[in-house]
DNA sequence: GTGCCATACTGGTATAGACAACTGGACCCC
DNA sequence: GGGGTCCAGTTGTCTATACCAGTATGGCAC
């Protein structure tokens, strides 16, 4: 049973830790939608933490969405937001399978850097602050898809750059080792014309129609995680939406 | 000098207004995006209120967007938010508007034809049922933005063709005059290269990168009322959108 | 039964203090 | 100039404690 730990050479903030356990349990459906959780005293006793830190990580899962309280009752599982109609947020491994391809990944290069002037701005940084830069070509079924540089701020997943498997889903890792978990992302789409860089990786002419995705994905509490870009060769893909009517208008 | 008060009968709690404090600040321009506040020792003492109290007030705050922390810096007055709006079902005209720019339309053809495979295929029609197909060509402020290939069951707008309004937005008209009101849409994505075709209307070069943007809408009874193929000029057009992730992946 | 109240739970607010982690600038050494 | 170290100031984490406020329950008086 892991245990919440102290003490050790750079663990994790003990709210943090507990925050993840309570994740982990919600993801693995020891815990559903509106199940109470035990109460704030109890946690603290079970865990031997303090009350603010227990309630330091209750109040952040429930400005994520994950919980809410009732004064006077307690605390319990919120139930997935109803976010009718809108695709699912996932990746390009998920992506392709579920188009019935098989991703595969090149990583052409990974690296830490500081932030440029656009990259500090997705990413809501400091000019100048170290971000990981990850370069990778992606195959469907053994064709050039896409390609694709991924910026992530260096300290929410330090290390990133030394990892073997980053040919794999990046969001697995996040959510893996990081306790990152991607809850909402903004994109834009335009298309572009290949310049002799993108085209070659892709193997296309240059010229050639591109479409340019450029997603900030943001975790469970609000923060950029991720600034992509991502050319993708445009007579193999093609990406989906689905629109709501909002109220109001 | 409305200072923060304790100990009336009915009064807000300490953070609570504390945090109203700051909205009115930032909302009077006392603060602006970017400024910095005073440090969080410095309201405890200004205030006279503990620095946890302090702290859930800017906790909050920053929670709601109005502020950011760096560790080791400060905290700021962030940059008001500029996704707002930006999704949601709307049309060229909502579209353009909501961009600053000023929309028109030339209406290049309207005519009722029997569908076609395809258009048949999107708007769930028999193969050769009567469908208007409208074609406009659509301008941002006076510059061609987007070639527009509109089409809709006759039966669900009889006498649409013979309109004189066809220019304005194609929703209001469907609203107002035949009681059909957008709920829903599905919408693809691509990057193409344009043709003869396009490239004239849009005065670009053949083979410019143009975004192919396709759309099925539904009205509130679930059924197709519009098929649409929208050809965006790559360099003038940037599409948007929110992902959410869905529960359970 | 009906109504009320005491009680024992829940989360909500608030305090004072400690130490850690990080930033940026001053300062010194080479 | 270049490269350190040190320091003051900032936010981040965490503890221990106290009392307030809302909710459910059960028992008591009527």
């Amino acid at each position: 049973m892991p245990v919440i730990s102290r003490g050790a050479r750079g663990r994790l903030p003990l709210y943090t830790q507990l925050k993840e356990r309570i994740w982990e349990m919600v993801e693995q459906g020891q815990l559903k939608p509106g199940d109470q959780l035990p109460s704030e005293r109890e946690l603290c006793e079970r865990y031997n933490i303090s009350r603010m830190t227990c309630r330091q990580a209750l109040s952040d899962l429930v400005n994520e969405g994950l919980l809410y309280r009732m004064q006077g009752r307690g605390t319990f599982v919120a139930s997935p937001k109803v976010t009718q109609g809108l695709l699912g947020l996932t990746g390009f491994t998920e992506d392709m399978l579920s188009r019935g391809l098989i991703p595969e990944t090149l990583v052409l290069s990974v690296e830490v850097v500081p932030a440029s002037n656009k990259v500090a701005a997705f990413l809501e940084l400091a000019i100048g602050e170290r971000v990981v830069r990850l370069v990778r070509l992606r195959l469907a079924s053994g064709q050039p898809m896409c390609l694709e540089q991924c910026h992530l701020p260096e300290n929410l997943a330090p290390g990133l750059e030394k990892r073997r498997d980053l040919s794999g889903s990046l969001y697995k890792i996040l959510s893996a080792h990081y306790g990152l978990h991607m809850v909402k992302a903004h994109e834009t789409l335009e298309a572009v014309a290949a310049r002799e860089r993108e085209a070659e990786a892709l193997e296309v002419a240059t010229g050639s129609p591109l479409l340019l995705l450029e997603r900030v994905t943001r975790g469970a509490d609000g923060r950029a995680m991720e600034y992509v870009r991502s050319f993708y060769r445009g007579d193999r893909y093609r990406f989906q939406t689905e629109l709501v009517r909002h109220e109001g208008e």
